[in-house]
DNA sequence: ATGAAAGCGCTAACAA
DNA sequence: TTGTTAGCGCTTTCAT
């Protein structure tokens, strides 16, 4: 067998018994220095930190948890296979969770509560300090079960649960956000046009939208047209829009997929934009807003933010300092040029 | 105080104590009989099941791992901040994961080696049985650590490390399925429209289309038209293209953003798809290629499935059968309407 | 300032 | 067939 083919031997596992060793202390010793605990001479905690250093020492968080009772480690349970709202909380939650030392298993459960509890139980036997969930509609979701040994976050889609504690966007405030932002530059004949009415969030971001048009003195031109959350839906329904009322100069769309629709639908009928008439969206999600023609305003739900608020409270509950209720994150508006 | 908001009382844990006292039995006989092993009785068996099932014992994975070394537990070290690539490598893992009861951590490198390993350290100290690393590249990258204490497989972004396992997908391949369809649909004139140079993804897919192009005794028309992965970049170089070379009849495109791009590019210079010219585009992502007119015809690269193989050839090289060598997985055609 | 020893919750070898 | 016991790798009293 040639050096060539031979399979790298496993390294062994350096304990902090090795360190000890090295450094010529008792294995308590040892532990105090590496962890900054009890009385130690400086000299003495520099020769173990040294000693581990060499050895490439890797303290045992699992012999660690057995004995804290803490494992540093929380689950997240995504109910949309990681798609468009699972991702940016994730990735928001990870980040405040790195800076707690923290580390995240991360569960999909496709939305289907079996595999939810399987890995609900999966994650209690590996004893996580916490748990978040990450839905992918608005709409008010079932607890993840009662009088569980951990403290829960529900992030996006809030709990029913009355002791519980949710993250969630302010669907309303994003289209007060579009409204305002179509009325400041001018546009006076407002249409809506958005996805299916059975979506929470469909239903108040047209409520927001309302308010926003009575605050400044004006009305919807026509119906909202409710659809599906599709380009193609968009491009239809903006040349029955223009069908319908000729004399639009403003567009909210329910989200930045259909708002690219619209603008397609609103180009090839000969508008240009964003002269004649403008369009604002809601998701700014990157890759739809910035290929439009033109590029989307858009708002923006702040969904990493939601991620990282998520964490936050959940490292509060774990820390005994709890919060139940549900917590609004503002959205904010992102000018681009339609 | 009331009822009403009263925080719950957590829940104390229930050990295997508990379960062992409430069936009467020891606490060894409790072990076996959860776990199936030893000789017992079949009737003690059930009752230490009832006893465990009536108090909703989750046995501590952590003092377990603690004894028999292994957790039970993976991580997952993306470099794109689950992005487009990431992501579905991270289903497929989870999936495969899941059926030999493993949990994956998830750490976000955002493409920093200094995160990285900071990861990598976080995840030893939690005695991860293995470690997929995604890329997001195709081109090959620096081992994550060398003599590490457990398996790790590369996905997607090969290692060039001798003696480690990766697993990719197969440029060429789809670069000949692209041509080799657009052939098989009556395509002689052929264009190439692509990302940068600079990426091997567009490189090899190239290479590929050149391999088709020749088995089927054809030439490509004119030069490969590099750019960048823009549908911005798509539009402009099919106006180009068709100026250039008015008689092509099909066009292969490095990506299915620039082929949406290249849709709308032929589609506003007057030209009826799939008509006139046949288009084909690679990574079957699903909102661009489905949301394009028409429909993209396109080569999946099967990420899922690279997924899906790394979490297997990381638990064979975790049950001690590694297969170093880099592992490709087969493209394959997606035919809609373009 | 340092060492010795107990114990976290479980499994497995050995005794009964 | 069941009970008893010795650790797994570490932290943390309590002695020294």
């Amino acid at each position: 067998m040639t050096e060539e083919t031979a399979p790298r031997a496993a390294a062994r596992r350096v304990g902090i018994a090795d360190v000890a060793a090295r450094a010529g202390v008792s294995l308590g010793t040892a532990s105090k220095a590496l962890n900054g605990r009890g009385r130690l001479r400086e000299e003495t905690r520099a020769r173990v930190r040294a000693a581990a250093e060499e050895l490439g020492f890797a303290p045992s968080n699992v012999a660690r948890s057995l004995l804290t009772g803490r494992t540093f480690t929380v689950g997240v349970i995504t109910t949309d296979s990681y798609g468009r709202f699972g991702i940016p909380v994730m990735r928001g939650a990870e980040d405040s969770l790195a800076a707690g030392e923290m580390i995240a298993f991360l569960c999909d459960s496709r939305d289907d509560p079996i595999r939810e509890q399987h890995h609900l139980r999966k994650l209690l036997e590996r004893r996580v300090d916490g748990i978040i969930v990450a839905g992918r509609r608005t709409d008010v979701r079932r607890p993840l079960g009662d009088d569980l040994p951990v403290p829960v976050v529900y992030a996006f889609a809030p709990s029913g649960g009355a002791h519980d504690c949710s993250v969630v966007s302010d669907e309303r405030g994003a289209g007060r956000l579009a409204v305002r932002h179509l009325a400041k530059t001018g546009r006076r004949r407002i249409a809506h046009i958005t996805g299916p009415h059975s979506h929470a969030s469909a239903r108040e971001r047209a409520t927001g939208m309302s308010e926003a048009l009575a605050a400044h003195g004006l009305e919807l031109v026509g119906e909202p047209f409710f659809g599906n959350w599709t380009e193609a839906w968009g491009r239809f329904a903006a040349a029955q829009m223009l069908r319908a009322h000729p004399d639009v100069d403003g567009v909210f769309c329910g989200n930045d997929v259909v708002a690219r629709g619209v603008t397609d639908g609103l180009r090839e009928a000969g508008i240009s934009l964003p002269m004649q008439i403008g369009v604002v969206g809601v998701d700014n999600w990157g890759l739809v807003a910035e290929a439009a023609r033109p590029p989307l305003t858009t708002v923006d739900l702040g969904l990493e933010e939601i991620g990282r608020r998520s964490a936050e409270l959940l490292l509060d509950a774990i820390n005994g300092r709890p919060a139940p209720g549900v917590h609004v994150v503002p959205a904010h508006l992102v000018v681009r040029e339609s």
